[in-house]
DNA sequence: TCTGCATGAAAAA
DNA sequence: TTTTCCTGCAGAG
């Protein structure tokens, strides 16, 4: 089974999916749970004209209806949130399921069930500019300056792993990427982050970049450069995709050192004590 | 079958 | 800083 995490990558990908699935079609919306059953009734029988993903946040955006501004739906998924989709009828709804859209395609009705959002709203197009305007450079988007993010963490006396996780400042990383961009770095999480060198953190950035672009494409966070997998390239499963993260106690996949583990920002980081010390970044 | 933990983030205290 | 939202999976028993 494919170990989707709801990083930046996987809301691009959903992004992605949604737009060859739903944009140019009329959808039937409902919500089989209620709690978006509002919101379902004024985007049912409208058309998709376009879906969007910014770090984290997933959005679709509909047709004018008569008497009304466009209307734009804003999912974030969230620690539990779960988009499952399928072809033909889709079967009665069963427990929690938020939103259901259904399309009809050439080949019979497409379905797309939303469970356990952190998020699922209605929103103008002016709601979700100010929300986008919260939000970082999101390294996924091609007209993101590379350099947009540096005054954030380079003035900033909060540890660099703080400031990966904020989404104010880098939008789409979360603990996975989190963790093994500061090790691919050679950065200890702890760092504060003006301690760290500009130069560093460009390359973090463009590194960060093709990382997540690769998750885009493959569903997974891959982070291992094939001679520290076990497997060879293109073949990593789950267990030899990572550095450090959900590594505490095991050797590192560098160095031999064990893996150590903490709390910060309210998250468990991994890192290794000897590629990553306290001292390097500066 | 039960328990704890996990990718996230906002609200409460 | 802690709680809550509320899902799914792995491991224990």
């Amino acid at each position: 089974m494919m170990w989707l995490v709801p990083e930046g990558h996987s809301i691009h990908r959903l992004a992605r999916r949604h737009r060859r699935l739903l944009v140019g079609r009329r959808i039937n919306a409902t919500s089989p749970q209620g709690r978006f059953a509002d919101g379902a009734a004024l985007i049912d029988g409208a058309e998709v004209v376009g879906t969007d993903a910014w770090g984290k946040h997933l959005f679709h955006s509909y047709a004018d209806h008569p008497g009304g501004d466009p209307l734009v739906l804003h999912v974030h998924l969230g620690l539990y949130g779960k988009f499952r989709e399928g072809r033909g009828e889709p079967d009665p709804p069963r427990g929690a399921l938020r939103l259901r859209l259904v399309t009809d395609h050439e080949d019979g009705p497409h379905w797309l069930d939303l469970r356990g959002p952190t998020a699922c709203e209605l929103v103008t197009a002016t709601e979700r500019d100010l929300l986008l305007a919260r939000l970082g450079p999101d390294p996924l988007r091609r007209s993101t300056d590379p350099a947009a993010w540096l005054p954030r963490v380079t003035r900033s006396r909060a540890p660099v792993g703080t400031l990966l996780l904020d989404q104010s400042v880098v939008a789409g990383i979360g603990n996975v990427y989190r963790a093994e961009l500061l090790f691919r770095h050679g950065l200890d999480p702890h760092l504060a982050g003006r301690e760290v060198d500009a130069a560093v953190l460009d390359g973090a950035w463009h590194d960060l970049v093709r990382l997540m672009r690769a998750g885009v494409r493959s569903g997974r966070i891959v982070t291992t450069e094939p001679e520290h997998r076990e497997r060879p390239a293109g073949r990593a499963r789950r267990v030899d995709s990572h550095y450090v993260y959900g590594r505490a106690g095991l050797p590192c996949r560098v160095c031999g050192t064990e893996i150590v583990d903490d709390q910060l920002a309210a998250r468990r980081i991994f890192w290794c004590p000897s590629c990553q010390p306290a001292d390097a970044g500066r």
